[in-house]
RNA sequence: GCAGGGGUUACCGAGUGGUCAAAGGUGCCAGGUUCAGGGCCUGGUCGGUUAGUCCGUUCGAGAGUUCGAAUCUCUUCCCCUGCACCA
């Protein structure tokens, strides 16, 4: 048992910091002091975060960009803006029924991590089982936890996106887009559950895999009254086809397609797929593979070449691969070849792509790799070779795209083909085989009529990327991928038959998709605290339009809703985690863009990167998820807030671990019992040492500001946090009476944004009466900074550092310490060799200034190989009275009697030794 | 494959032409602290050398530009992230 006083101390300073932070926070309600209205005298400054999903607690992982958020918002108070900060719920699309579901059906793996991870029993998990309750859970969870982190919120705007004024609002968004002609219809191909009848994404698979499409080519060779169909992924070799490989065991089948009005010859598990992909497909006859290979009159005719090939049988064709029937190419698929060989065929083939160091390179490879025949492993890697090389530098020697590379001829070829009606396109799942929750087997489905929203639109490009060049981002560098976003979105499917949100305006029985109803809604806030006496009824389109855009008749129950928009209209900021920069962001960007008027669109972007758990990604699988309200009663808001953003830059990861807390709280101690202490001497006047220490902060304000624009977080917490807390423990170690009243009273204002609650604790310990979170930024005061002051102070400790060094190597502790401040000639001689930076010439150039030329050809000679690095040193006067300042200080460090002597006034052999910013030392 | 980011001394991580053997933190070593342990403080932590110094080698690998390169150019190897209809 541990019973000693020293644990109950740190117990006692937990305690004492959740009091601190406590009562703050209760302040702070009271007064309402983060609720933000429109104020006709100040300028205002709107920024928001992605909003939370709450179907989990939040983790300290998310409290880093709300922290970075908060931050802002507090920097941003205090340079007098009127500062909006508000918070709502995105509970759109299916992850949170799933979840519900899971719990309601007991599925141990989430029941496990509610109670391991999470710390949920699982009495509790039984009452959130339906989407509602868990929604209502988990975001009063994480609503308590950023009130607790001491968030800067104006809770009044609080929403959910299932809210029905919510709906209303999207559903406006939807007009507006239409009637700019950005929603359009069309098909599209999904990942499809054929027992869940339901498209399938990651999260509702068996291990969360990712189903991958690809686009495969089918060929169509004449064969008899139909055709048989190829697929591939390289329609470019059709040039050098010489039969077509068919499985004489699968089942085959003649189906014709009411949709093409042709006939084709594809394997049985193919015609399903195909069916699935629209193509309304009839068996007209089913057979195993080998009556098509035994009826040797009848050829397949090469739609490019028009070459009459022979049927073959290759057991290596599989029938769920693509249409189950492959064409064959043995110039340059190794398989093919291998099989003709296997045949005892030996074809005099033609080169039809160019590679360095090959003729046939999967002829080649498989000879030179002794593989055997078609059962052989080594082919699987032969053929990722030849591929990779073929079309990474392949070029064409036949055909209409002869000289050109493989990878365009392959696009070439094939827009060429689908276009003269001598393909189809044949959508297959590329990592299958996959499988739904249900555990039916995934398959491709060709969805008629989607409802997209046109992100390809190039109009609409071009304006975002106008909007994009106007906006500040932050960090600078990721800018490009937003350009890259723009330019590569597609059109992007915006309904689902399932899950939570808005209705489809245009469409019964669908719902808006999750990305897409979360573009625009930092406009809903400056109007969500007033709706309460609207009916969602009277939201009409009218409504919208007058209040966001300004058209239309006004009404004089608008007008509060009206005004609220324009004043808080444009957001100037907007914080994210990094990985929305290829998503929400751009689409946020291109939303306003199509729906506001230029003057509305967004100003600027901050994204950051994520938070490691000593080292390691936060995962439920790894189980080192430490959520959120854990991490504050274990250590504190105001110690989190440090660690989730100071640890590393802005857009980097960082790392959350046990020891950077610890150092972050231990400083904070440090400083907590300065402030206690020192506040009482604030009538004394100030000695050198506090002058040193307001000009370090003086020039730290002045940097700091800069800094806090660009968010330079890291930086800033460097500076005004850990240097401090380093200039302090010097500070105390030369002062003999501290007195530290004027410097924390700038100090304690500057730094209120990363830790608020101490900061209003140690602004009222100093005397005063209102919240530190509304004072003004402190001013720099220039007359303060003084580098003479500041370089004096590094001398000192430099003559501390080397004093220890020298008593180390020499083995004793000296009884008297003399130290010589070189002559002002020397300080002379050293302008002259920042001019001079040759020997002869510096020597001339001291000889025409009657300088001592003994005494400077020794100096001289030391210096030349430092000439492009020599320090800007203090005048003789300026090095004494610092070091005689530190006279007591350093009597103190070293017990010992201290003489601080002019070089010319020495008679020691050493003193002559001493240089500019390096006086001679001597230990007697 | 395409696009973006990155490889720094035991680890994490600063550092964009000289003031860099390279901030800071962690770990480790030594010493201190009315110090059980932990904490805290001081110093050390590439090799050699020295009254506070100087010399050599180092920043994924190789080549180049320069009086001078971790920092600029080229080549090459490796790692991470994203590539959607999903929040």
């Amino acid at each position: 048992m541990n019973t000693d006083t020293t644990d109950v101390d740190q117990v006692d300073k937990v305690a004492r910091t959740n009091a601190i932070e406590g009562k703050w926070r209760k302040k702070w309600a009271e007064k309402k002091a983060f609720e933000s209205d429109p104020e006709k005298n100040m300028e205002k400054y709107y920024l928001t975060a992605a909003f939370p999903y709450p179907n989990s607690p939040q983790h300290i992982g998310h409290a880093r960009t709300y922290t970075t958020l908060d931050i802002h918002a507090r920097y941003m108070r205090l340079k007098g803006y009127n500062v909006l900060l508000p918070m709502a719920f995105h509970v759109t699309g299916t992850p949170i029924i799933a979840m519900a579901q899971r719990i309601a059906d007991k599925d141990e793996e989430v029941l496990k991590v509610f109670e391991n991870i999470y710390g949920i029993s699982r009495q509790t998990a039984a009452t959130l089982t339906r989407p509602e309750d868990l929604v209502m859970h988990f975001s009063k969870e994480i609503e308590e936890g950023m009130r607790e982190m001491g968030y800067s919120i104006d809770w009044r705007r609080k929403f959910y996106t299932f809210d029905k004024k919510f709906n209303r609002f999207i559903q406006w968004q939807f007009h507006k887009l239409k009637e700019h002609g950005l929603i359009v219809q069309g098909e599209h191909p999904i990942a499809w559950c054929p027992k869940d009848n339901q498209a399938v994404g990651a999260h509702d698979t068996k291990g969360d895999a990712d189903p991958e499409l690809k686009e495969f080519t089918a060929v169509k060779f004449a064969y008899g009254d139909g055709y048989i169909l190829t697929a591939t992924l390289r329609p470019e070799t059709i040039y050098g086809v010489t039969n077509i490989w068919i499985n004489p065991i699968n089942i085959h089948v003649k189906a014709k397609s009411s949709k093409t009005n042709e006939v084709y010859y594809i394997s049985k598990n193919a015609y399903e797929k195909m069916n699935y992909q629209n193509f309304d497909l009839e068996i007209l006859e089913e057979f195993k593979g080998e009556k098509l290979i035994s009826d040797k009159n009848k050829k397949a005719k090469n739609p490019i070449t028009g070459e009459e090939l022979p049927l073959y049988a290759a057991p290596y064709v599989k029938d769920d691969e693509g249409t189950g029937i492959v064409m064959s190419v043995p110039s340059h698929a190794p398989y093919d070849h291998i099989a003709l060989l296997d045949m005892g065929i030996h074809l005099n083939y033609s080169q039809i792509i160019q590679v360095d160091g090959y003729k046939f390179m999967a002829k080649e490879l498989i000879e030179k790799m002794g593989v055997k025949d078609q059962n052989d492993p080594k082919l699987d890697d032969i053929v990722s070779q030849t591929y990779k090389k073929e079309i990474l530098t392949g070029v064409m020697l036949v055909g209409p795209y002869k000289g050109e590379k493989v990878s365009v001829a392959i696009e070439k070829t094939k827009k060429s083909i689908l276009e003269n009606n001598q393909a189809l396109v044949f959508w297959e799942l590329s990592n299958k085989p996959i499988y739904c929750r249900c555990g039916a087997h995934l398959t491709v489905n060709i969805l008629g009529k989607q409802w997209f929203i046109d992100y390809e639109n190039s109009t609409w490009k071009q304006n975002s990327h106008k909007c994009l060049d106007k906006m500040l981002i932050v960090p600078e560098k990721t800018r490009k991928e937003y350009d890259y976003a723009i330019d590569w979105f597609k059109q992007k499917a915006c309904a689902r038959s399932k899950g939570l949100g808005t209705p489809f305006p245009f469409e019964d029985g669908l719902v808006i998709e999750a990305l897409s109803d979360s573009t625009i809604y930092m406009a809903f806030y400056t109007i969500a605290h007033l709706l309460k006496d609207f009916d969602e009824k009277e939201m009409t389109e009218e409504f919208f339009d007058y209040i966001l855009l300004g058209k239309g008749k006004e009404k004089k129950e608008w007008k509060e809703l009206r005004e609220s928009f324009i004043y808080w209209y444009p957001l100037d900021a907007r914080h994210s985690g990094a990985d929305l920069v290829r998503n929400h962001l751009p689409f946020f960007i291109m939303n306003h863009v199509a729906i506001f008027p230029e003057k509305n669109w967004p100003k600027s972007i901050v994204t950051n990167g994520f938070v490691l758990m000593d080292g390691a990604k936060m995962s439920k699988s790894m189980g080192n998820i430490l959520p959120l309200r854990k991490a504050i009663r274990e250590y504190g808001a105001d110690v989190i807030r440090f660690s989730v953003v100071c640890g590393a830059d802005l857009s980097s990861d960082t790392d959350f671990n046990k020891s950077v807390a610890d150092g972050v709280k231990s400083r904070l101690v440090i400083i907590s019992d300065l402030i206690e202490k020192s506040r009482k001497n604030s009538k004394l006047g100030h000695t050198r040492p506090e002058k040193w220490l307001l000009s370090r902060l003086n020039r730290k304000i002045k940097g700091a500001e800069d800094r806090y624009q660009k968010l330079e977080i890291r930086q800033l917490a460097l500076e005004i946090f850990y240097e401090v807390t380093t200039d302090l423990q010097w500070y105390l170690k030369r002062s003999e009476k501290p007195n530290l009243h004027d410097f924390f009273k700038k100090w304690v204002v500057a730094i209120s944004p990363f830790m608020p609650h101490h900061a209003e604790e140690y602004w009222h310990l100093l005397g005063n009466k209102e919240f530190v979170s509304f004072e003004k930024f402190p001013k720099t005061d220039e007359s303060h900074i003084s580098d003479a002051l500041e370089h004096g102070e590094e001398l000192i400790q430099k003559v501390h550092a080397d004093v220890e060094k020298i008593s180390a190597l020499i083995g004793k502790k000296p009884s008297v310490i003399k130290i010589f401040i070189a002559s002002e000639w020397k300080r002379e001689f050293y302008k002259l060799a920042k001019k001079h930076q040759k020997f002869d010439e510096l020597m001339r150039a001291a000889a025409a200034e009657k300088m001592p030329m003994a005494d400077v050809q020794r100096v001289g000679k030391q210096i030349m190989k430092n000439i492009h690095s020599l320090p800007d040193a203090l005048s003789e006067k300026e090095e004494f009275e610092a070091l005689n300042d530190a006279v007591g200080f350093l009597g103190k460090e070293f017990s010992c009697n201290i003489e601080v002597i002019h070089e010319d006034k020495a008679d020691h052999p050493k003193a002559k030794a001493a240089l500019p910013d390096k006086p001679a030392i001597v230990l007697e």
